[in-house]
RNA sequence: GGAGGGGUACCCGAGAGGUCAAAGGGAACAGACUGUAAAUCUGUCGGCGAUGCCUUCGGAGGUUCGAAUCCUCCCCCCUCCA
């Protein structure tokens, strides 16, 4: 991305409601960029983020994406790490409530998500672009007294809360909610009034806490945040979102080849999607991959192998992405033994039997599932089918032992 | 506090004394096909030195030749009443 702090705000305004799912309310983002430009400030934008799970995936950085834009405009990014939010645990989207987590696991998932998050947004950034400011909500609520958590409860209602899809749908199935739940949207909207948030960003998921945020805001006097939404990236089944969680995610600090191959195994139908939300592809290029994807006499892997290499250039770099891309090719292809192989060293000599070698290796989880893979055909040692549940192998050499789609290089220590 | 309903494998969900390692669906894994796409078909889907044995149906006891199924106590969830 350019650094554009020159742009006037009708043009900052285009560029910055493109990939949006909802600004609201529509008309003030223009006007609050006039103002800002008029009064020589930056716009204070936030997003925050409860470190639930040490890995910042693609899936937030479609919102971390949008803010960079903003830092790039020369706008002030605030980053909220809910580690007390984190502590509640969101219930948006969810149909059960969350682990709460530990005061420990939230500080350590906190220092990493904080590494990551300058995997997207610039660290130090030249003037005129702006340094992230970061807090963590705990600043503010670690302060609180039980009055005063009780004056903010007294700012909403019940009735409102539960007017939510999320909370209406677990009432109704006869589904705990538990009353800590219930704070979670007052406190993300009390983050907006700590740290006087001109907009909030988020997930579509995210609507009714950063609504939350303009009561509150507007009940202390400030002007209400505009509410900008991203749209939820699907993971990689192509269903449900991209999660930690769900275990269907690329994350950002994937190994190259891990996630060129990730994206290689999404459903064809997401590639516009990701082209749009996770690559740096402006408008132009995102219409010529569309048209090739319309194109009966294009191969749509062609339009996929672009896209794992745009993404992994664009976090780790051209050139691991180039190697990325012929690794790929030569095992998935061409059938060849990738180079880079995980290695699995045994105390050697002597033979071991295909069932022990699957599941002291990991291959295998155990040694029924190690039967069951052999029984099956999905168990080779250096390209030649092992189906022979008697089968022994001689601990001599190395050699390359692969259950289904997974190998790993078995290396025997003379001793 | 009172009355009633319910907790089954990763998830949903049948089963109501033996034929139950527990139907069915989803997810997942593997095979065929292919582009590590989709769709489709097939198989597997608690563990084990394996035609048998061990552990599992919220927890702990008990009845019985035999319990996911019956009894007792406990824990948790839901509904209605207050």
């Amino acid at each position: 991305m350019k650094l554009q702090p020159t742009l006037d705000p009708q043009e900052q305004h285009a560029l910055l409601m493109r990939g949006t799912e909802e600004v609201l309310p529509e008309t003030e983002l223009l006007e609050r960029l006039r103002r800002c430009a008029r009064e020589g400030r930056p716009l204070r934008v936030k997003q925050g983020f409860d470190p639930t799970a040490p890995d910042i995936h693609l899936g937030h950085t479609v919102g971390l994406r949008k803010l960079r834009q903003f830092q790039d405009l020369g706008h002030q990014v605030v980053l909220i790490v809910g580690d007390y939010t984190g502590m509640v645990g969101d219930p948006s989207g969810r149909s059960k409530t969350r682990p709460q987590l530990s005061e420990g696991e939230v500080e350590a998932h906190a220092r990493t998500y904080l590494e990551q998050f300058y995997r997207v947004l610039e660290r130090d950034p030249a003037p005129p672009r702006l340094p992230v400011e970061v807090h963590r909500n705990g600043e503010w609520f670690s302060r609180m007294t039980f009055m005063d958590v009780l004056r903010l409860a007294a700012q909403y209602t019940v009735a409102r809360i539960l007017e939510r899809d999320d909370f209406a749908k677990r009432f109704q199935d006869s589904q705990p909610i538990s009353l800590h739940e219930l704070f979670y949207p007052l406190m993300q909207g009390y983050d907006s009034v700590a740290i006087r948030a001109d907009i909030e960003l988020g997930g579509t998921e995210q609507k009714f806490n950063l609504l939350v945020g303009r009561v509150f805001q507007e009940l202390h006097g400030q002007a209400p945040q505009i509410v900008m939404t991203v749209p939820i990236l699907p993971g990689l089944d192509g269903v449900q979102r991209m999660s930690k969680s769900l275990g269907n995610y690329i994350g950002v600090t994937d190994a190259p080849a891990d996630m060129f191959g990730k994206v290689m195994s999404i459903p064809d139908t997401l590639m516009p999607l990701f082209w749009r939300l996770v690559t740096d592809a402006d408008d132009g290029e995102l219409a010529r991959v569309e048209a090739e994807l319309r194109d009966p006499a294009e191969n749509p892997m062609g339009v996929k192998k672009r896209l794992g290499g745009r993404l992994v250039t664009m976090y780790h770099g051209a050139a691991a992405a180039e190697r990325a891309r012929r690794d790929f090719e030569a095992q998935f292809s061409r059938h060849e033994i990738p180079e880079d192989l995980p290695v699995w060293q045994v105390s050697g000599g002597g033979e071991m039997g295909i069932k022990d070698l699957l599941v002291r290796s990991g291959l295998a989880k155990s040694g029924s599932e190690a039967w069951r893979a052999v029984d099956q055909g999905a168990v080779s040692i250096d390209q030649v089918k092992i189906g022979d549940r008697g089968y022994r192998q001689r601990l001599g050499a190395p050699f390359v032992l692969r259950l289904g789609r997974r190998m790993i290089r078995v290396e025997p220590l003379a001793h």
